[in-house]
DNA sequence: TATGTCAATTAACATTGTTAAGCTTTCCGC
DNA sequence: GCGGAAAGCTTAACAATGTTAATTGACATA
């Protein structure tokens, strides 16, 4: 926490745009590196001293631009969550929020497939003290994904389309992600460990979705409840009316 | 993989016993401190040096005992799934497949609350070649967990108490047990993360799993699913039985 | 008594994250 | 243009990690 506070240093003096822009240039550049380095060789594998050696710089100028480990990595996670957050953008414009619940699932799963490490860190690694919310507006729906999971999850039970007991939006929005999490975690920790034959992934996490959902909502037998929504005070006013102030893409 | 499987050097000698005796006796001593080391540091804090130092040994003379790191970890992690599996004792003896099922969930998300220093090293850490199943027999419901719910499902799956497109026993048990993880993964990682406002694990976990299972089983309005086993026809009143109210009978 | 195995230690190696001090090069006010 | 300061980076080092090679002492067996 000492000198890498360097971002407005300098007061106001006009080379300071040169300066900084070379300054940013190779920071992005160390970013670059250390994300293709967390690709490569895994969080167990990635260490300053390797990607100082593929920078073609000495392990403390890291140290010039990022507080520290955790801190880089970090902000390379914020960039993965980004790209993430990204992976939603067509899923928005489907107007059913429920069949908007399901296509996040399945664009979680396609996410965390493609991109193992990166899941790995994003939500299998505890952080404390990252520069958490310094690249992302926690609680925009448009750069954070817990929070568009969130309003999708309220829609929907303003729509009355969640059984009755499903009140509460939080509960509701972390039971449906801790499922997919839950799969796709399992399959990248344990996905070859052979004391467990491992049906495949991509079914298997489809038929869960579906399952989910299936019984957040009510039977679809006789009476289906069509958005009893017209007036907006039935019982999901409690809890689905509260703004999403403290949540986010799980992060840390 | 040089010194240690001394458990059967000596040929046939009458002081074999003697000196494997006190041999095991430190063995489980080195067990026990790891187990405790674990539990106060967590995964991340423990080191084998701060081991030997708590058990008055140097470093090294736990290589004599333990191939390395992970093989000791691994071992530990053999003592707590047995315990784990312990944990389901009284379970078993509920008749009914489904509410057995439950039962497990909440089961697991106790332990997952108990300890979860070791439930992250269980299930939220890849260790390959770790001396898995020498002290766990795997495939017997009563020592592999995995054992004995896939044994719940299949019962429950011939009873015919699951929808007709879930078919597969491994898909199923995984589809489960990946819910649960998931909930209590998240909980123990992420927990303290403020990005999220987390609602309250316990009865967030008995909802998902009551979700799940009404997700998996068929409606309950109209014609109640038949059980299409024809041969084994002892226990298809239990199907009736079954109520949608309270699932989780595991508390605490 | 001699010998070989067992149990444990000392010393060392390689690797990790991180910091303190120093050395150029560049920039800014004068 | 010049002096001083700051920026950018390196060298050297520290402390902690897992792990191995060589060695020493004890002890049971031949």
């Amino acid at each position: 926490m000492s000198r890498n506070e360097k971002t407005l240093s300098r007061k106001s003096s006009p080379s300071e745009t040169r300066r900084d822009r070379e300054r940013q240039k190779t920071r992005q550049k160390i970013l670059k590196a250390a994300t293709q380095l967390l690709l490569k060789q895994g969080v167990e594998g990635f260490s300053m001293r390797k990607l100082a050696k593929q920078i073609g710089y000495t392990p403390t100028a890291i140290y010039f631009y990022f507080p520290d480990k955790e801190g880089l990595l970090g902000e390379v996670v914020d960039g993965r969550f980004k790209e993430f957050r990204q992976a939603f953008e067509k899923i928005g414009r489907e107007p059913d929020p429920i069949r908007r619940l399901a296509s996040m699932g399945m664009a979680f799963v396609k996410f965390a497939l493609e991109h193992p490490d990166h899941y790995r860190f994003m939500f299998l690694t505890s952080l404390r003290s990252i520069p958490k919310g310094r690249f992302l507006e926690k609680g925009n729906p448009s750069q954070d994904c817990y929070a568009f999971l969130w309003t999708t999850v309220q829609e929907a039970m303003q729509q009355g389309q969640f059984r009755s007991e499903f009140d509460d939006v939080d509960q509701v929005s972390q039971i449906f992600f801790a499922a997919v999490h839950g799969v796709m975690s399992l399959h990248i920790v344990k996905g070859d460990d052979d004391w467990v034959q491992w049906s495949p992934i991509r079914p298997k996490a489809e038929r869960m979705i579906q399952a989910l959902i299936r019984g957040l909502t009510p039977e679809r037998g006789g009476s289906r409840a069509k958005s009893a929504n017209g007036s907006k005070s039935n019982r999901a006013s409690t809890a689905a009316n509260r703004k999403p102030s403290k949540l986010g893409a799980a992060r840390e």
